[in-house]
DNA sequence: AGCACGCCGACT
DNA sequence: GTCGGCGTGCTC
């Protein structure tokens, strides 16, 4: 940054002659401004990294700006007492500043999410950038370059021959870039090799791409496949699973433009790329883009805004989009507009999409008896269609998304229930290891021998999980190599992938798992994937569940015939009470479009989203009464806001409410929704609302947490 | 949020 | 007598 006209001599340096604005880890209730001023020998570029004194320690801030600007600028305000400003006390000059384009990034991203910028900005640095002092960078960054010297050049990779909805895409990228692509494609349509395709493009053009993938656990194949197409590209991962020293190896990697492509979990969204040319969002519906706790951000949507602001395509793709993205993907006559939809229509290699088969619970029982229950939830013609693939050779895999042996434990003769003495929850029983686990705040004790109310032995599980549903297998299909992969399991016994490749080695018959296993992975041998208990989801009190079980189930008769030669006799089955819900009218047909059309009438007449904008105001407390009594405040602030005719009067407020788990780890849980019928309007709404909120518990207590859930995913 | 200073209980 | 509880106050 020089702000000097060339004309006039340049000064000797003097200690303290500039002041810059330093964005440092603050939340926002703290009370002090956004960035703090310090005194600094010369002017330093935004987005610059130094490390400045923050009270009693020294903490790593970002330089936003100069404050008081070198004579001939002249424009902005200087702080009161520049003479009381400390010193900035080292400066990252090894370190490339993060680019404009990043500091817009930031700027939208804690504006939408409320959070203060320089909270989100270091919290989305790696910690190891944090920890280190300017010689342990220059030496980071020695060992650094070193290794960008040798970077591998490869064979050339075998690239497939493209089916003609692959190149109209790949050919409609092309014409209209840049801008938002919804890439609407059935698993086996190859999206894949679209982004191969279009990322080659945009590394010729010798700019930066990145990929976000939902979860960690599909990182893997998805680096190998970017990998072994660019093998002399270098290639940086971006995720939870790094040990801190490789996040930052990676991140610095990005930083310097030395990798090429940049491969994620939602985190990466935030990573430093200086030539960002395309970015990737793959399977855009999935909820794990959204995060979950302090910034509640949607990679998702930034990636929107970040690469329309850099001028880099974004490709979200998806054979069950969100009823967002979709709506912003159709005419504009129609809401739309926003987003370019491109098709991929068909299977590559002409794969069929698995046969929907629904089993009707109800006529089970009319045909075989009550008694057929006792099976349950392996209904009999699910028993015998298992039986044929077992007999045939070919795989099977049970999706049930509970974990455990049964939900709860309860007395016969007392009615005693496992209740978690924490949370308003039951524990649920595990029988592996003889234990009753609370799944929301982990407590647990082993299963007691007698009911610990009225001494009675005989205490029974209710309901099913994946344990109970592998120990039925078992019995019933007592020839069978059965194996269950959950949460539990691949916490045990080392990672999802070194089980998943027993199924892969065809070392197993039948699959029970939870949604963890329907995500991603292709098992050849697989023709039949059974949802063996979808009917929660149906008349769920949360308005995305049919969308999450549409999404969920398509996505699981994805895993179904990725071999043609089995891709004919392949199946999905689903086991209901309700077969005449309109959801499986459309998943039989694997008609997304028709589903998307009914939601989205929905939600249309009930004004919800995306037809109407929402946030969450969640408030934790020691008691229900202190947690809700915020939030009466907080409802309050708004309606001065309305009557003062400071917000707009069309934000509406619902009472507020207890979460759905209301007590977690002996913390009370309540909410308050607030919608509005456009996002810029409740943008508005929370950006003279929220920082009333802090008045309420100020000075901030523990007794009361509070934090705002912007498009929250779950209500 | 950190991290200090600052006053009241059970321990080397 | 000290170590340590967390209540209030400050950080450019």
């Amino acid at each position: 940054m020089e702000c000097t006209p060339e004309t006039e001599r340049v000064p000797p340096p003097e200690a303290g002659r500039c002041i810059v604005r330093v964005l440092v880890e603050l939340p926002r209730h703290v009370g002090l401004h956004e960035a703090l001023d310090y005194r600094c020998d010369r002017p330093l570029a935004p987005g610059t990294l130094v490390r400045v004194p923050l009270g009693r320690r020294v903490v790593t801030g970002l330089v936003e700006g100069m404050a008081e600007p070198t004579p001939a600028c002249g424009q902005v305000v200087p702080p009161a007492e520049p003479e009381r400003l400390r010193d900035v006390a080292e400066v990252f000059d090894a370190l490339p500043p993060m680019t404009a384009g990043w500091m817009r990034l930031l700027d939208f991203a804690a504006a939408y999410y409320q959070r203060s910028r320089g909270e989100l900005a270091l919290s989305c640095l790696p910690t190891a950038l944090r920890a280190l002092d300017g010689v342990q960078l220059q030496r980071r960054l020695k060992k650094l370059a070193r290794r960008a010297d040798v970077a591998p050049e490869g064979a050339t990779p075998q690239r497939p021959v493209l089916a003609p909805g692959q190149q109209q895409a790949l050919q409609k990228l092309v014409e209209q870039a840049p801008s938002t692509f919804l890439l609407h494609g059935v698993t086996g349509s190859g999206k894949t090799e679209v982004y191969l395709r279009e990322a080659q493009r945009v590394l010729e053009a010798g700019r930066q791409v990145l990929v976000l993938v939902p979860e960690i656990n599909l990182t893997p194949q998805l680096e190998a496949r970017f990998a072994a197409r660019f093998p002399g590209r270098r290639l940086a991962v971006l995720h939870s699973g790094l040990t801190p020293p490789q996040r930052l190896q990676h991140w610095l990697a990005a930083h310097l433009g030395q990798a090429d492509l940049v491969l994620g979990t939602r985190m990466a969204i935030f990573a430093s790329l200086p030539r960002l040319g395309l970015i990737v969002v793959d399977e855009e519906h999935d909820p794990s883009y959204k995060q979950q706790e302090g910034a509640r951000y949607s990679a998702r949507d930034l990636a929107v805004y970040r690469g329309r602001q850099a001028g880099a395509s974004v490709i979200l793709g998806s054979a069950t989009p969100s009823l967002e993205s979709w709506l912003n993907a159709a005419p504009a006559a129609e809401g739309g507009g926003r987003y370019r939809r491109i098709d991929l229509p068909e299977r590559i290699g002409g794969g069929a999409l698995p046969a929907v088969r629904l089993v009707d619970l109800e006529r089970v029982v009319a045909q075989h008896g009550r008694q057929a229950l006792r099976l349950h939830p392996i209904s009999p013609p699910l028993l015998a269609a298992l039986r044929e693939r077992l007999e045939r050779g070919e795989q099977s895999m049970l999706l049930l998304n509970r974990r455990g042996y049964a939900p709860v434990l309860h007395c016969t003769s007392c009615g005693w229930k496992s209740a978690c003495p924490h949370c308003s929850a039951w524990r649920v029983f595990h029988k592996v290891d003889r234990t009753l686990r609370c799944h929301h705040c982990g407590s647990g004790q082993r299963v007691p021998l007698a009911c610990p109310e009225c001494g009675d032995p005989d205490i029974q599980p209710m309901g099913r999980g994946t344990e109970r549903l592998e120990e039925q297998l078992a019995t019933l299909l007592p020839q069978a190599r059965v194996v269950r992969i959950d949460g539990d399991t691949t916490r045990q016994s080392g990672s999802l992938e070194s089980q998943l490749a027993q199924v892969h080695d065809g070392e197993v018959d039948v699959l029970v798992g939870t949604q963890m296993v329907a995500k991603g992975h292709d098992f050849r041998r697989m023709t039949l994937v059974a949802a063996v208990d979808a009917d929660g989801a149906l008349f769920s009190s949360d308005f995305r569940a049919p969308e999450r079980l549409f999404a969920l189930l398509m996505q699981a008769g994805g895993r179904a015939g990725r071999d043609a030669a089995l891709a004919a006799r392949s199946e999905m089955w689903v086991q209901t009470w309700h077969p005449a819900h309109p959801l499986f009218a459309a998943l039989k047909g694997h008609d997304y479009i028709a589903f998307a059309r009914s939601q989205l009438d929905e939600r249309r007449i009930a004004a919800m989203p995306p037809f109407s904008a929402q946030a969450l105001l969640r408030a934790d407390a020691s008691t229900q009464e202190l947690a809700q009594a915020f939030l009466q405040r907080a409802e309050a602030l708004a309606g001065e806001l309305q009557a003062a005719g400071q917000v707009s009067a069309e934000v509406f407020l619902y009472p507020p409410v207890p979460t759905s788990v209301q007590r977690v780890a002996d913390v009370e849980r309540a909410q308050l929704l607030v919608e509005a019928p456009r996002r810029a309007q409740l943008q508005a709404f929370l950006a003279a609302w929220v920082p009333l909120l802090d008045d309420i518990n100020r000075p901030p207590t523990r007794v009361i947490r509070w934090a705002v859930d912007v498009d929250p995913l779950s209500i």
